[in-house]
DNA sequence: TACGGCGTGTGGTCCGACCACACAAGATAG
DNA sequence: CTATCTTGTGTGGTCGGACCACACGCCGTA
């Protein structure tokens, strides 16, 4: 086993046997060191290995903020990782979208109506009939367009599928972006996204998930056809 | 930007203009270190964390498995994700499942019947007939129903879903195994989960994607609620 | 021609040093 | 006595240099 991977190894111990848990500060990377036996650079490396898999968060100074803190946040694992590998032209966007519908689908079809994603969304789509008042275009349009389907999937109460939308958003954000500057007329597109949008939530919070995936699917998939994703590369 | 994030940043670039590929060498260490302006600890960060990620892979010595080569393996970044993230409970088995379930159901309604991975599902089929010669218990046979299930998730030909279902791989391995240790008749139970096998895959081979898609879910759904799972926690 | 030792470049690990930072306790000025 | 400033201390962040094990390819040797 290498070196680094000594630190990993050692935290998964400490929090099966709950010695450790989420919020916990771990020892110094100095004192880590000497209890582990191994150099200050290896547990560095360990360290960011595990802050890249989002499972710790490293702080400077002193203070609550300061050292390292155990957190559980699975999205940011693969967030960079999207990245790199969509750059990598390993994964095609036509396999994000697919995803993409994939898990919205299924959580618009398994959401919680009670749950406090739902109003976050609502706020969202508020926000989003105000007119774009200093930013120009569809900028801020679009990030909230992306979080009100992040907000969306993590409705179904599911860690996993809430982290896997949560790390696409970034791509999902990339390719919007790209995709509306080709279209004819933003002005009418986006009235209709905003309509769909509240004709999804509406189906939700009435319980009628079957139909809200279904919203969901179409509102998508119309999306990308009217862009013409499919005719683009990934690097585009 | 924390240095050691140079790295990934330029590798993002590098990737993007077309210079380098899947396959390629990166610099070394030190000569990366000096176009980079870093220092190689630092340059060492960085591709800990591009190797977390599944990017790269690392190998000493000289030769062409010698140096770091971009690779294209998204499913190594979960992996050890979802290890430590199920460690510190943030992460539910139940989440597990459900997220199997539903990759799984989506895979088998999309497969492509001409995938290779379809044959390697077969393969696997034909050896788990045969009874476990030297190996003790179900060990093997769950192995192979793992790499089953995975590679069904492979044949929709959608790199994301086919990650991320390897990486729940170790997961699922992990808690089938102790499930199946509580179950009162194991041979029994096995007979089903080979007859369930040969259906799923005859349906997926016959076309009949939906059918497959329903199988797929009965079989796993039946599994779980039989072994009691609901009744267990993470850390049992 | 076949074999064996050696050079070279790779990542792997370690050490020791210094930096910027953020807080807390003490010293100081009002 | 209070408010402010200074200093101390511990944190992660970065750096340069050193040595190791490894695996290959070259080259001298038998």
């Amino acid at each position: 086993m290498r070196t680094h991977q000594v630190v990993s190894a050692w935290l998964e111990q400490e929090l099966a046997a709950g010695r450790l848990a989420i919020g916990s500060r771990l020892p110094g990377e100095r004192s880590m060191a000497e209890q582990l036996g191994i150099s200050r650079a290896s547990v560095r490396e360990g360290t960011r290995v595990l802050e890249a898999l989002g499972v710790v968060r490293a702080g400077v100074g002193s203070g609550p903020q300061a050292g390292t803190i155990i957190t559980g946040n699975p999205a940011v694992a693969l967030d960079s990782a999207l990245r790199l590998h969509v750059a990598s032209a390993h994964l095609p966007v036509k396999d994000i979208v697919e995803t993409r519908l994939l898990l919205e689908a299924w959580a618009a079809e398994h959401a919680w109506r009670g749950s406090p994603a739902l109003e976050r969304a609502a706020r969202l789509l508020d926000e989003m009939d105000e007119p774009d008042g200093d930013d120009a275009g569809p900028g801020s349009f679009l990030e909230r367009d992306a979080l009100f389907h992040v907000a969306l999937a993590e409705a179904a109460g599911n860690v996993l599928v809430g982290a896997m939308m949560g790390s696409l958003r970034g791509s999902i954000a990339a390719y919007t972006q790209r995709l509306t500057a080709d279209l004819p007329d933003w002005g009418s597109t986006s009235d209709r996204l905003r309509h769909e949008h509240r004709a999804i939530l509406a189906a939700i919070v009435a319980g009628e998930g079957r139909r809200a995936a279904g919203l969901v699917r179409d509102h998508i998939e119309r999306f990308y056809r009217e862009s013409g994703v499919h005719d683009q590369h990934p690097e585009g």
